[in-house]
DNA sequence: TTTCTACATTACTATATGGCAATATGGCTA
DNA sequence: TAGCCATATTGCCATATAGTAATGTAGAAA
């Protein structure tokens, strides 16, 4: 039960959903995310944390960066059935779409070294 | 976006989840389910209210009482995909599994007219 | 019509949650 | 080694949410 909780939770604010929609578009570092979102950096890495407690996503350090993405979620059934669930879900979000448009052209190369 | 939200929400608070696989195993007015999860009445409403809004529960009035089941969910595909799915859930709860088997025995005649 | 009963609503409190600014951290880079 | 940079953590505030007691309501029962 406590595990359906944390993955129904993390689940149900729109600013991880969103994030979740981009990260099944496209894998993403936090400061991307920040940009597309446009949130305080702080506020993007609890809202990962949160979604990588419940099994939703997972990270891996790149040079300076650390990249998230959906996972596999073979672990938690909850998460891995809601997760295809939520791929198929969305999809004519004016919102998302625009995010994910947007995110092929987000570059934190140039973020960073502003 | 926001009617996906307001399922998600509905099905991340326990005692929300406990009524939702109470109500798939058996019909129940308001007052077993006080019974049932131990909760003031008028918290059992508002749980309900809140479940209804979501697309998640329906209910129809039976002489004194106002009974409550799962919706048809064909308005929303979110709580209709996410139903099924709990259905199959949480089978090994200890809780849940108790609350089903002590569902079988309540009686709304005893609880009212006590 | 009047009363009574199950449920809904309201008003309120305590805790949980999402947001940000400030600061800490860990590991590239020079 | 020293410094720097992206990210993580901390501390704080405002709002949201779950809970209750008190009260309102609609409709069955008398």
């Amino acid at each position: 039960m406590k595990q359906f909780i944390k993955v129904m939770k993390a689940m149900s604010e729109p600013n991880r959903v969103k994030m979740l929609k981009l990260l099944q578009h496209k894998e993403l570092c936090v400061c991307e995310l920040q940009a597309l979102l446009d949130l305080a950096q702080p506020t993007i890495s609890k809202h990962l944390k949160l979604l990588e407690d419940a099994g939703l996503v997972e990270s891996y350090k790149d040079k300076l960066w650390v990249n998230y993405r959906p996972a596999t979620g073979e672990d938690s059934v909850y998460a891995h059935t809601l997760l295809k669930n939520l791929s198929g879900w969305l999809k004519d979000e004016p919102e998302i779409a625009n995010l994910m448009l947007k995110s092929l052209h987000v570059n934190r190369d140039t973020l960073c070294n502003k």
